[in-house]
DNA sequence: CGGTATCCAATCTGATACTG
DNA sequence: CAGTATCAGATTGGATACCG
């Protein structure tokens, strides 16, 4: 430790914006849901049937949160019948680069640190074509 | 929706590289602990004093954890007494573009997304010059 | 179809005291 | 100085049933 790149003096973990933007992030299916919607808007019933495993007062849930944090947005259509989207906001989309990179750090990780061969290049995959 | 930039057909949400790589990021302190090996290797004692609130049983349990996971070194000398230190792996320091990134990103949150100012910029502020 | 209420089990973290 | 054991409180997410 001889020339410190952070200045840490009066780092609470209160006041630390990774921490709070990644507490944003913070739910079991908020990432899956971003990824989803990172493709375009969706219904809750969409993402209901695409995220396997989740059920809808969670799915719910974790939508009010990301709306609420500002990641993600809604739309009610007056409609017969009523329809409801979900999409992005703009700085939900500003969040792309950093969960690409996520991801491939991630496979990384899964692939050369901590080996996990359940781990296949089907998650979660960014189409590279 | 038009074309899908993300291929996300299988994705359950257990095989998710990004969400498996959070998941080693996510404990109270350890964002706060990875800034502070950025610096540099520190001892046990050094980091408890520097991260204001935090417990040693809690220090050393995700300190543990970190080491299991590969993210942390722990180097332990022989010397009388003995002396303890941990620094970031290589696969840590891969780390460090992305906790630039996050928090870049989370400073721009906190002050035009959803602004919050108790957020000042000497919170786990990177050091420009 | 979209959203909510209630109950419950698991997990995480703080407090405190103890070991080497 | 470094690490551990035990307990209590808070938070999270799952199951199920219900409302508009």
């Amino acid at each position: 430790m001889t020339t410190p790149k952070y200045e840490l003096a009066g780092a609470t973990n209160e006041t630390c914006p990774t921490r709070h933007l990644l507490s944003r992030l913070d739910g079991k299916w908020k990432i899956l849901i971003l990824y989803h919607l990172l493709n375009g808007e969706h219904r809750p019933g969409q993402l209901e049937r695409l995220i396997e495993g989740v059920t809808r007062q969670v799915l719910t849930q974790q939508l009010k949160e990301l709306e609420g944090d500002g990641l993600v947005e809604k739309a009610i259509f007056a409609e017969m019948p009523p329809r409801v989207e979900y999409r992005l906001s703009a700085f939900g989309q500003r969040l792309e680069p950093i969960l690409d990179q996520l991801y491939d750090v991630g496979r990384y990780y899964v692939r050369h640190v901590r080996p996990r061969p359940d781990f296949t290049d089907a998650d979660c995959r960014k189409l590279v074509g």
